[in-house]
DNA sequence: TTTGCATGAGAAAACGTTTTCTCCGGGATT
DNA sequence: AATCCCGGAGAAAACGTTTTCTCATGCAAA
């Protein structure tokens, strides 16, 4: 008998069963840690099962137990700004549960997520995590038919779905109070397009509060717009900002720079804090960005989790899920810590 | 008789025979376009497997044809700086060949990585995209012995393999030659650690255009870095260089930043080029960087297309492929085109 | 009429598991 | 001594396809 599997191809566990002498019933339960058999007869089984490197084949076993210990992100964000964070937490999350990931980006365009959506429920996809770059917004394909769960995340979900985002107030506050304690009393916040839900959150923390007279300049998600909002204030008359909470790194970094160009210290005459701390962004600039972190990656995890409870039935709550964001310090901002 | 499929569940290909009055055999090859039947016969199955929405079972597709449509794309590059980019070119040149992408992520993590791998091989991935961010470096898992294909790209492959990467020498000759056709003299390069292949590869392009002395600086990929070198040129001694070639785009704005602050113009007085054309980077920089692109796209589309043909045993050439770069003309550089 | 052959269609095996059911033997209980 | 039950193990069905046979029919050729 060969031990190395008498048909061509891999091992399965018909080669196992012959191996220990025992029958594929028995091979398996002793595998699965099920039935009834003696300790001396399972150990056998396990030992010979592992010196043959038998690997048992998920597909046969999803055929029977309709779980394929797979599930899908959709996302149509091009650059990946949020997708990566989210996937490495979904995927983080779901691998202990011997989940696997297919990443499917489909840029805006509605027949290539069609194709993916379908590509993925033949693979029988546990379920699908739709995610997205802005949480009013959806995504340019229907999911709300769909014979597996479906979570959204940084997107916008059919009602009765499950949505994550993060909690741009909470972290708008975060910001700004964060000024405010290490002594900034004039701040104003340059920021993105005001037809964005986020922008408007964020607005609305900020001057909730500085209370009632504070400067929003809305704009274009941009290095270009930081620099340019810079330079319109700075030019103008009045007495100019002692702080600047911007909408992205981006634009901070834009700020940042024109600050320095213009001779104006950052922190010491002017203090700055960013959104998204976005490491390639909030790291290089100089000096590096104080900015709010929307934890993208605990996103991920526990949109990984619920999407995972969903496929197995357990009742999940429907709802809009805000996680609270993180403030990252680094010296864009000066003052030492909270308690001075 | 329930058209929606008579017992629960997902509807199979019973429910369609039933519905349509045949076997499943004869629903099977109708739908495959297999078998001898009426054409009658033929188009009547397909048109009810449409009405009643059948989609097929993968798993059970795969189990019996040995492939899964499905590979796994392992990186270790947490930025996802190479890896999306490549991603969307394997996702782009294999959905059109039913095959769905498991993006797995093992930061530099051993046995992390050997989970991945363990969990795609159970799910009887057709093949596997090994990626990384150095062409001179291992994944931290072995993939010699795996019962699939393993394509490599920026990756060190086993002998015998394939590996897919840019052409250095030639992306940094395009950089190099630009420069000299547009009239500059002085060029010096601004660069990464020289242990990498990479940086090597393009010093040696660089001295091969400028012929016999010409300038390189190693550092870190930074823009702290490409700040710090363009400090020490200009604060030293000597004829300034009118042109710079960086070893990537952050290097590249740390200079043009930096040159900028000094008063000295990009690219009147200087041009400069960036490498990897990373657009968040090379676009937003001011003036947006010129920069060599590595076609990663292209790279994942070839990567994606040969673990396919591998995966369906046609013959492919082992040994390293390298794909041309191409040159990104954006503002850092002046000069108005190759022909003046 | 018999033979041959093309056409249309179905039966059944196979893929690799898991799970339910059945069987057998032996020790403990009546 | 008859009964019960339990531990140990295997047989077989099931999951949803594809594919290889086999079969029945009808028509043309001998």
């Amino acid at each position: 008998m060969n031990i190395a599997g008498g048909k061509r191809g891999r091992i399965t566990i018909h080669d196992v069963a012959a191996a220990a002498g025992v029958s594929i019933s028995t091979t398996s339960k002793a595998l699965n840690d099920t039935g009834r058999m003696s300790v001396e007869t399972r150990a056998r089984v396990k030992r010979i099962a592992g010196e043959v490197g038998f690997r048992p084949n998920a597909l046969a076993r999803g055929l029977l137990s309709k779980r394929s210990f797979t599930i899908g992100l959709l996302t149509n964000d091009t650059y990946g700004r949020f997708t990566l964070p989210l996937m490495a937490g979904v995927s983080e999350a779901l691998v202990d549960h011997g989940v696997s990931v297919f990443l499917c980006a489909i840029e805006d365009d509605p027949a290539l997520g069609q194709i993916h959506v379908e590509a993925m429920l033949e693979k029988q996809v546990d379920g699908i995590i739709a995610s997205g770059k802005r949480v009013d917004g959806q995504l340019p394909v229907d999911l709300s038919k769909l014979p597996v769960p479906v979570v959204y995340a940084f997107t916008e979900g059919e009602p009765g779905s499950v949505t994550f985002r993060s909690d741009d107030a909470q972290g708008a506050r975060l910001a700004v109070e964060w000024l405010v304690r290490i002594g900034r009393r004039r701040i104003v916040h340059i920021t993105g397009p005001d037809d964005f839900f986020s922008v408007r959150e964020r607005a609305g923390a900020y001057h909730a509060v500085i209370g009632g007279e504070g400067v929003v300049m809305y704009g274009r998600w941009a290095e270009a717009w930081g620099h340019e909002a810079v330079e319109r204030i700075w030019s103008g008359e009045g007495e100019k900002p002692d702080a600047i909470f911007c909408g992205n790194d981006q634009i901070a970094r834009g700020a940042v720079d024109t600050l320095r160009e213009r001779g104006i210290r950052v922190p010491e005459d002017v203090s700055v804090v960013g959104f998204d701390n976005w490491e390639i962004v909030a790291g290089q600039t100089r000096p590096p960005l104080t900015s709010v972190d929307m934890e993208l990656k605990e996103l991920g995890r526990q949109a990984g989790l619920t999407v995972l409870a969903l496929a197995e039935g357990r009742p999940v709550e429907p709802g809009v899920r805000t996680l609270p964001c993180r403030l990252v310090v680094r010296q864009s901002c000066g003052g030492k810590s909270p308690i001075e």
